[in-house]
DNA sequence: ATATATTGTGGGTAATAGTGGGTAATAATC
DNA sequence: GATTATTACCCACTATTACCCACAATATAT
């Protein structure tokens, strides 16, 4: 039972093997629609994490990026660094995705990891570095949230 | 004699098994709409409780949060940390839903729990970790009620 | 009061999920 | 073209989860 499709919620933890590949959860593999033919995208994240989209998804990303005017040098630097590490990955049988290294250097894992689901899109974090970022995130003052508790009630 | 569906107040008193699974209470149930399709999305709470969501409930406050852009790492936090503990969860033939070890570690349950109908959602205590949140309660002020006075006549 | 349905609790078993490793196919290098 | 490295595909094992049945306690009906 799913909700939407290409939805994701929810944190899994998992083990990168030897050839660097790692578990999708398989509550994020029954989401994915049947257009995305098993595929996904795999990219750096804007936090030194991975970024995982639905092919699907991902192509709608490109069709907002392709509204951008080059003119601008802001545009030119924000589609470069948003596609450069951009690559697709398709699910192997047993579910899994296969990350490179390149993607494993800049997000700092190694063994374990943690996925979690960002709705629209999948996340993989080295699970030290995340509780770091959380240890930040907690001395926020929660006065930056008070403009979306305005909007969202939970 | 039904309240509006989807809503859900009372308490009750229930056992956690081995396995995790606890009963939802039978009134909550009936209260479901069918469009739920006897699924409820299990979070953290903001106290160190469970919140329980029926599906439709939780899917609006997704839609709101897919508006976030996660360009702003505000707005990426939040998302992380509001979904990031969520999951589905279908209630079985006899209408218990599973808890994993990671929600009752941060709520503190164990065998005994609580049940509490929140109007919107659902929440589940430990009993004496409760009582102790009560007490330091009810040394608060009452005026610090003055506020919601102006929105909510009892 | 007795019979019948419903509710809450426990446990067994089959199916699925996650992990590791081998081998063949493909690509890269010399 | 031969050799090596990389990737893709396949199989196997274990742990976890989902599904099913059973039963006691309570509530409802006859």
């Amino acid at each position: 039972m799913t909700l939407n499709k290409n939805t994701f919620i929810g944190e899994y933890s998992y083990t990168v093997d030897t050839k660097g590949r790692i578990n999708i959860p398989s509550k994020f593999r029954s989401s994915l629609s049947k257009e995305n033919k098993n595929s996904l995208v795999i990219t750096r994240g804007m936090d030194k994490c991975v970024w995982i989209y639905p092919l699907v998804i991902w192509k709608s990303i490109e069709d907002e990026l392709r509204k951008l005017s080059s003119l601008s040098s802001v545009n030119r630097s924000f589609i470069r660094n948003t596609v450069r590490h951009a690559s697709i990955s398709k699910l192997d049988k047993q579910g899994r995705i296969a990350l490179n290294q390149n993607i494993m250097t800049f997000s700092n894992i190694t063994k374990n990891a943690l996925i979690i689901g960002m709705v629209n899109k999948i996340e993989i974090w080295d699970p030290v570095f995340l509780s770091n970022v959380d240890d930040s995130f907690n001395k926020i003052d929660s006065s930056q949230f008070d403009d979306l508790s305005d909007k969202i009630i939970l």
